[in-house]
RNA sequence: GGGGGGUUUCCCGAGCGGUCAAAGGGGUCAGACUGUAAAUCUGAUGGCACUGCCUUCACAGGUUCGAAUCCUGUACCCCCCA
């Protein structure tokens, strides 16, 4: 049995316990089963929620037993944790959807074969769905002081914010959360809830109530959020959230997203969220303050996070991809390759015939390609020697484009820039 | 109700009736440098058939050979006196 606190405490992932003094021994004594929630706010997870499902993994891997529970009910109401205002309610049909999505995600960083510790996955929805409203306010919210409700922090602050409010559902968000808690007690002897800081609030809802019906004391440990040293979110680039799905975010952008990882957030994010040992960790951070530029820590974890969420096969994409992106000319690379390798680029399909005779003028090839709003910019950008065809910059106003200029069978690879691309098809 | 000021290109902001597609700053984009960074430097920044033409300076009209600049009206904003 590893010692799995010491593990979370060097890696810094351990915000705040319910009890420090018998954590420790209740957890390295023997197997456990402890359990973590997620809302289906979306058919997929972010890089918001992995660090809490990696945490589950490493539970798993020090021999305890992990139950992810998919909100299915809870995702119903919403939950008002660090939420400024009411949420939407999500449709029955996007709501089952989501929770798919996410379970097949889910799949891929537990183990649901593992003999004596295989992890769990729960829908409490299963067991909310048939719970009569009286029922419930009779056996659950007997148990709760409104006063008590009234003091977390996720009530409070949208009670003062006097603009936002907070509907009766909402406010009922976190007796749904704690009920969980008691299912899983008398079902799966779950007594340890992990989540985000934010979850504190909900979790020791849970435990309070778990006391009040069963009398027995839970256990609950909250780790930091994600967040980069200027206290923003991390997992948000320009273009939206960093998600885990490959049809939502590539395996190359999502390399690109640790790759481009400031300095300052490196070192935690390798602690966080990738399974080095603390000696590799701290040989990194070693080289990261000697020669910054090398990006050593960058690389490494992108690659050690890829390879998680996107595996083997995604990792060698993403990278194949990083090579084109950055390299030297495109060339040698079939349609399918390069189609594979620019995915996340837009592309227009144009007539075979427009490269005979003459060609097409690179100015026209930039606008066809709506990579730029007008003639004026793409001929600006072509002055400037910031346009390149296949890689290669063009260097004037009057390159006239042929089937030579082709990267692959029928595939240009147009960009604007150092990162703006876009792709020609050319067909019959 | 009376008096005064304002409305400019993505934003702020300058703009003698002609030489204004409109100063300057910010932002953005590109190039150099670099670590696929930051900072810095250089250039660009309405459209097009680009040594020229077209459309823009709240809106609608007018004066003039010619208006973002003058006049009239309309809308919105601000200030002062009641």
């Amino acid at each position: 049995m590893t010692d799995i606190l010491a593990e979370l405490s060097w890696r810094g992932l351990i915000h705040q316990t319910t009890d420090d003094a018998h954590l420790p021994a209740w957890l390295n004594g023997e197997s456990r089963a402890l359990y973590c929630g997620f809302d289906p706010t979306a058919d997929s997870l972010h890089v918001g929620s992995l660090l809490p499902l990696v945490i589950l993994r490493r539970f798993q891997r020090a021999g305890h037993r992990p139950i992810a529970l998919v909100g299915g009910a809870t995702g119903m109401i919403g939950d008002p944790s660090g939420k400024s205002e009411e949420r939407k309610l999500l449709s029955l049909d996007v709501l089952r959807a989501n929770v798919e999505g996410m379970q097949n995600q889910m799949r891929m960083l537990l183990d649901f074969e593992r003999g004596s510790n295989a992890a769990i996955l729960v829908n409490n929805y299963d067991w909310m769905s048939g719970f009569s409203c009286l029922d419930f306010l009779r056996d659950v919210g007997k148990n709760f002081p409104v006063n008590a409700m009234l003091a977390k922090d996720s009530v409070k602050n949208r009670l003062e914010r006097g603009d936002a409010g907070l509907s009766y559902t909402e406010f009922s968000y976190m007796l749904l959360q704690a009920y969980d808690f008691v299912h899983l007690l008398e079902h799966h002897d779950c007594q340890l809830q992990i989540g985000a800081s934010d979850q504190w609030g909900n979790i020791t809802a849970g435990i309070d109530l778990a006391r009040r019906m069963k009398s027995v004391q839970l256990y609950g440990m909250t780790c930091p959020l994600l967040t980069k040293a200027d206290g923003s979110k991390m997992g948000k680039t320009e273009t939206g959230t960093v998600w885990l799905s490959p049809a939502r975010t590539s395996p190359y952008a999502f390399y690109q997203y640790w790759i481009n990882v400031d300095d300052l957030d490196a070192g935690k994010c390798l602690r966080f969220l990738t399974e080095l040992s603390r000696e590799e960790i701290e040989a990194l951070d070693g080289a990261r303050a000697a020669d910054p530029g090398k990006r050593e820590s960058q690389r490494r974890l992108a690659e050690e996070v890829t390879r998680l969420i996107h595996g083997e096969a995604g990792l060698r994409a993403a990278r194949r991809a990083t090579d084109v992106f950055f390299g030297a000319e495109v060339s040698e690379l079939s349609d399918a390759q390069l189609g594979e390798i620019f995915a996340d680029v837009p592309s227009r399909d144009l007539p075979r015939s427009r490269l005979s005779g003459e060609g097409l003028n690179v100015v026209d090839a930039i606008v066809e390609a709506s990579l730029a709003k007008s003639k004026g910019e793409a001929r600006r950008i072509v002055e400037q020697g910031g346009a390149y065809v296949n890689n290669r910059r063009v260097e004037g106003l009057n390159t006239q484009l042929g089937p030579n200029d082709l990267a692959s069978a029928s595939v240009m690879v147009l960009r604007w820039g150092k990162k703006k691309y876009a792709l020609l098809r050319f067909r019959d």
